[in-house]
DNA sequence: ATGAAAGCGCTAACAC
DNA sequence: GTGTTAGCGCTTTCAT
């Protein structure tokens, strides 16, 4: 039979109380009685009930991360950042894929409410106005990754999506590409939309026209949306929302017997480790997605801890990385 | 404040029994009853606590994942399967990674037990006969992927990694190769030690001499030890461990001004998915790594069902990919 | 410094 | 069919 705490105190010959005390390193306990416990509970291999002492103390020390797909090479790295930072904090972590799907996405919240969890790390972009409004009455503190959210009581961790696409605009703008086409991502995606925006509006600012395809963030739509960028636009140069359509776009301009960068320079964005491993290796923006995850479970901690009250968005800084599968026209 | 179950049973006139029969589909609640009761869970926007329902019942609907590294690209679509897999049996999964570390993992192990996970799919390697025994005493149900074990009452599933080996260092002896060199993964992960076996005694077995170069199963590892081999070996061809190695040895090979498959072919190791991203797509063995998942899932219910004891191994299938890294030697 | 006892929110006999 | 009641294993006042 399992140990339990009375088992152990009887075996020490203390109360259930005092067992309790030394479990929770309540400094009170005498020494002499609390290495009489230890024994106790070092010879049955006692472990205490996690359960038992969350329906006690009313608290759970699990967190729950709840994302679209892990399969998609940009989430583990976020993935990892938030367990190991769960884990730093003493928290285990729940996991749970959605698919983007928005049902199901609610079930999965409400799912891990019910389990007591502490708090959310969701990673979303189907939340609408109502859910949102749902789950401000939750009580159970959530933290939103790539997303921001305005005037909700949710903290928010994500990059400057517009300026990131900016920053890749200019950069091959300043290579002296104009005929640039942008790889758009689901138009439900708020990063999708926000990186959409910032290659729009800069095109025009530049006085040159934008033109856009939109995908669906996967490989296989890079390399589809690639061919008919092709055929109907003939672009010198590809701004893609992620670097997977990115390498998607690489695969169909060499499987037409072109080149790239000279025939055709793509830029990604998110890099993911392939980046660097793909040839020629793929410029992009460097997104810090271990250190979203990271910051989004501080906040979460925060808020779980009382410490803070209100929500905070938080911006961390994107880096542009220059590798090698963009080249000026000039050099052509 | 937070609604349990007692406010709705006030709400509704009825016992506290009558909602917990209500909430668990008990049949033989009288339908005008069980509206009454429905109504005032939605009224309150009612959740019961799973935490309370756990102590009460003794057993959770969790189980835990424990793993070395979400970030290796073999994992995600691993994870992905049991994380399907678990949903659709009503379980909710907790994740952890090792990073290999044989301390860290026994911590993990126990840390998920005290939560009172029903069950846990355990990806190691660095399992060693003591930790097992300590493990078997533990009453939890564990399942193992990616290593077989004997004699012990654990489940298991992978594939037969010495076969997979042998096939693909035939299916480069076919192509006419004699210098096939070997990346090997590290000397304490079994399924590295498999492949290893196999790759030796199929060169042995053609009368070719064997050439092993031990790597850690990183990218970086790859593109290092490739480089060693070209200076001191020369092959012809490379049987690389797994993939992300292969990779890396690819990436040398052109640094290096040569070719795949045309100066040096490369076969891989579990097809993820960048084998078919990379130019050219790598040839490689297939693991059918989200059927692993499921298969390791339906394992664990069995047991936590208590519908079978004693143990089991599963060996599932592999495939030999056929793509564009291996090139004949008379080709050339 | 330690113990007794009440409860956390639910389930499951058992009784009616 | 529905209510009563006794736990599940722990924490936490409150006494002592």
């Amino acid at each position: 039979m399992k140990p339990n705490i009375q088992h152990v105190a009887e075996l020490a010959q203390v109360s259930k109380a005092t067992v309790s005390r030394v479990l929770n390193d309540n400094p009170q306990v005498k020494g002499e009685i609390k290495e009489r416990v230890l024994r106790a509970i070092e010879e049955l291999n006692y472990r205490p009930s996690s359960i038992a002492r969350n329906l006690a103390t009313n608290r759970t020390n699990t967190i729950g991360l709840i994302l679209p797909d892990i399969t998609n090479p940009y989430f583990p790295v976020l993935a990892r950042g938030i367990e190991d930072a769960a884990h730093r904090l003493g928290y285990t972590l729940f996991i749970s894929n959605t698919d983007n799907d928005p049902k199901l996405e609610q079930d999965i919240i409400y799912k891990m409410v019910e389990q007591q969890v502490g708090g959310i790390v969701l990673i979303s972009s189907t939340l609408d106005e109502k859910t949102v409004n749902d789950l401000t009455s939750l009580r159970t503190p959530i933290v939103l990754c790539d997303r921001l959210i305005e005037n909700r009581p949710f903290d928010a961790v994500s990059i400057d999506n517009y300026r990131a696409a900016q920053e890749a605009v200019r950069y091959l703008i300043g290579q002296g590409h104009t005929r640039i086409a942008h790889l758009a991502g689901p138009k439900n995606i708020q990063s999708a939309v926000s990186r959409r925006a910032g290659y729009v509006d800069t095109m025009l600012a530049a006085n040159l026209e934008p033109f856009v395809s939109v995908g669906t963030f996967s490989y296989e739509s890079g390399v589809h949306q690639m061919g008919d960028l092709i055929d109907e636009y003939g672009p010198t140069a590809i701004f893609a929302a992620n670097d997977l359509m990115a390498l998607g776009a690489m695969h169909e301009i060499y499987r037409r017997g072109m080149r790239v960068p000279e025939d055709i320079s793509i830029f990604g964005c998110d890099d993911i480790a392939f980046c660097a491993m793909s040839r020629p290796m793929m410029s992009t923006i460097s997104i810090p997605a271990y250190q979203i995850g990271v910051t989004a479970v501080q906040l979460l901690d925060d808020k779980m801890k009382g410490v803070r009250s209100g929500s905070k968005n938080v911006i961390l800084e994107h880096k542009l990385i220059h590798r090698e599968s963009c080249n000026g026209v000039d050099r052509k």
